[in-house]
DNA sequence: GTCCAGGCAAGCA
DNA sequence: TGCTTGCATGGA
């Protein structure tokens, strides 16, 4: 059925919302996706004039899920104006990053689709990532549709033994996920008192979570918190900085300070246009 | 087989 | 504060 309240975006443009890197919880299924996002089980297309269009695959309870996915697509957000927020006009690398991809936007996640999928991602490519949170949610997730499962509770990821949590080859990350796990279940207050913060404690406070640096604590702001101003430097984004404003003999904070003077509070859609203009060798 | 991957933590200068 | 190294593993 039609998802209204969300902004267009093209069939491309909409593969590169869900499958971009900022999830890693969504797979093609016919012309369109299939995906989780909490413990909601969704397909979702796009109409070539960029029309949405979604199908709950748990429950009866469509009103609630079409809310959720509103929601999660940052429906109550204009991304065409916010896009136009961004310096594109005096900053040519930008707008041509930007071109090819009209309304794409920064998801709104779930914190803990969020920080799990992050924690994950460190040295590892995004096709692995996928299996790695695939892998978690198989096995300590509830089941909602067929083949698809929720996010794993922190509760049940914290009492996983080393004979469960070995299959999902998550190598040193193992550790990290069921630590950050156990401090979350520990301090149940955490994502509230994390929301409450300005963008600088939030991330200084998401450090002290095993696995969690600058980079996913950026990540995680953007992704799973809404601070918009988060820019994570990643290595496709430390070479397009290197390359594209000459920052090659830069820190990495160096490199997100300017950052976040250069595009200010939007700082996190436009690194979301250069990492997926990057990516694609464009 | 080699190189790389949406890095982090620990050790050290 | 900033640099170097080790880390588990799979994808390309």
């Amino acid at each position: 059925m039609p998802l209204d309240g969300v902004a267009p975006a093209t069939p491309s443009v909409l593969a590169e919302i869900l499958d971009g890197g900022q999830s890693f919880r969504w797979s093609p299924s016919g012309d369109g996706w299939r995906g989780v996002f909490g413990g909601e089980a969704v397909e979702l297309s796009a109409a070539p004039d960029g029309r949405l269009s979604f199908s709950c695959l748990h429950g009866e309870d469509t009103t609630a899920t079409a809310a959720a996915l509103r929601d999660y697509l940052d429906g109550n957000g204009d991304p065409l104006a916010a896009a136009d927020r961004l310096p594109h006009r005096s900053d040519p690398a930008l707008a041509a990053a930007m071109a090819p991809f009209p309304g794409l936007r920064i998801l709104r996640q779930p914190f803990a689709d969020a920080l799990i999928g992050f924690i994950c991602s460190a040295n590892a490519n995004i096709p692995r990532i996928k299996g790695m949170v695939a892998s978690l949610a198989e096995r300590f997730g509830e089941p909602i549709a067929p083949g698809l499962y929720a996010t794993p509770t922190w509760a049940r990821l914290a009492v996983a033994t080393d004979e469960e949590i070995a299959p999902c080859k998550l190598g040193y990350r193992a550790a990290f996920i069921r630590g950050a796990a156990r401090m979350l279940v520990e301090d149940s207050g955490f994502e509230a008192r994390v929301r409450a913060m300005p963008s600088a404690e939030t991330r200084v406070a998401l450090m002290t979570l095993p696995g969690v640096g600058p980079k996913v604590a950026d990540c995680v702001r953007l992704f799973g918190l809404g601070q918009t101003d988060g820019f994570p430097v990643d290595t496709w984004i430390r070479k397009v900085m290197d390359m594209r404003y000459g920052l090659d003999d830069w820190t990495n904070a160096q490199v997100v300070r300017f950052a976040t003077v250069h595009f200010g509070t939007e700082a996190g859609l436009a690194q979301q246009f250069l990492f997926a203009s990057a990516r694609r060798g464009l």
